[in-house]
RNA sequence: GCCCUGAUAGUGUAGUUGGCCUAUCAUGUGACCCUGUCACGGUCACGACCCGGGUUCGAAUCCCGGUCAGGGCG
């Protein structure tokens, strides 16, 4: 199921396994929130090699509706994606005050943009994951904002804790389950909780509520508290991250399993990843560059577009160019994974991430 | 030659019964931002009343002259 193969240092190449497939690790997952992302969806996915993606059995559950996998038959059929999908469970609409209604201590009350609230628990959550089939279910958790009282987040703790044993309790599926570990900004609470969630026994576990506005620095100390707890022989993956140096450095500490809408978000917005730095693709002195994006990028973008063209596009609103800039980015993710695993293997990392934050800055 | 109409940021515009216009909105430009996705998103900054004179406590707004543009008549 998750195979180390290698270790450099506390960062490490795995080999994680699933019904849909395998996929080497450190790997980061682009976002298909509704089993499609804002302008790309599978044939994009596969052409930036993305081995494996995240939906949300929460949206998907109210559109298209459960009836439509029961009758296609999986998320894999409906969206015709054939890696490994993850699903996320709606703990993290919480923090959208716009969705959330209440929680009580069997779950979450979300309001339906569309149609009459649902009321989020484990036994919904674990119907709905069966019936979309995805590979890897991340189980419910209670997802509090950054800033809030320490008493609050004790609370929250034993809501999440609750409501993950609960799916653990119910799953039965060849669908692998992770817990998601919480507790806020606060170490002992970090600490307590990845230990609890380590003795459920999941397939994997993730470190969840971070990159939600704390300080940088106190992202990577609660990731740091949580590790030493998380069973070293399962996947650990932070859940949200997509800022690239935030993502290598979470690697170094022993990270394996990345997801976030970061970079389709500012890919589309014209702020471009190379490997020489980040292009604002807004700027004026792009008006008449020929190049591509980034030159050695193989991307279908920087294949077949200059940045003039790609800047025209961006400058247009145009729903094209959109998907065009966001195949970059995540194409750039794709190969900034691959040449972390591949400096993993080679026993460089440290080498190659110092490299990589070098000339990771706006240019 | 005569008459009419108009002239507001790079562009397109709002305002034109005089004060609430240190001038609207869009776009542009610049800066910052976007993290388990409802936005092709957000915040901030920059940027203009054609020129000259007059009336008035006060003019983008009224009057006179000029320049330019469009239209009409010859």
């Amino acid at each position: 199921m998750f195979t180390l193969i290698k270790e450099d240092g506390n960062a490490r190449l795995a080999l994680l396994k699933t019904k849909s497939g395998e996929a080497e690790t450190p790997f980061f997952m682009p976002v298909a929130t509704k089993a499609v992302g804002r302008f790309v969806s599978a044939e994009d996915y596969i052409s930036v090699n993305a081995k494996a993606i995240i939906a949300n059995a929460f949206f998907l559950s109210l559109d298209p509706g459960l009836e439509t996998f029961e009758k296609i038959g999986g998320i894999h059929k409906f969206m015709n994606y054939p890696g490994i999908i993850f699903t996320d469970c709606g703990g993290f609409q919480m923090l959208r005050e716009s969705l959330l209604l209440e929680t009580t201590n069997n779950g979450i009350l979300l309001k339906n943009p569309g149609g009459k609230d649902v009321f989020m628990r484990p036994e919904k959550l674990l119907e709905i994951s069966k019936k979309i089939d995805s590979d890897v279910i991340m189980a419910l958790d209670c997802v509090l904002p950054y800033g809030r009282s320490r008493e609050e987040y004790v609370e929250a703790l034993k809501k999440s804790h609750r409501w993950t044993k609960k799916c653990k309790d119910l799953h039965t599926e060849k669908q692998l389950l992770f817990g998601i570990t919480q507790g806020g900004t606060f170490e002992d609470l970090r600490e307590s909780s990845a230990k609890a969630i380590n003795a459920m026994d999941f397939d994997g576990h993730a470190i969840g509520g971070v990159g939600i506005g704390e300080p940088t620095e106190l992202l990577y100390k609660m990731v740091e508290v949580s590790i030493p707890h998380l069973d070293k022989n399962k996947p650990r993956y932070v859940m949200g991250l997509g800022k690239p140096e935030q993502i290598i450095e979470c690697v170094e500490r022993g990270i394996d399993i990345f997801d976030s809408i970061y970079p389709q978000k500012n890919g589309r917005h014209g702020m471009l990843f190379t490997f020489q730095g980040i292009i604002d693709l807004g700027k004026g002195i792009y008006k008449f560059d020929e190049k591509p994006i980034e030159e050695s990028c193989m991307c279908f973008s920087c294949k077949t577009f200059s940045r003039a063209y790609l800047r025209y596009l961006l400058k247009k609103d145009d729903a094209v160019g959109k998907r065009y800039l966001t195949i970059h980015n995540l194409y750039f993710m794709q190969e900034f994974m691959r040449k972390i695993r591949e400096s993993i293997k080679q026993g460089r990392f440290q080498e190659f991430k110092k490299g990589f934050l070098e000339k990771h800055k706006k240019i």
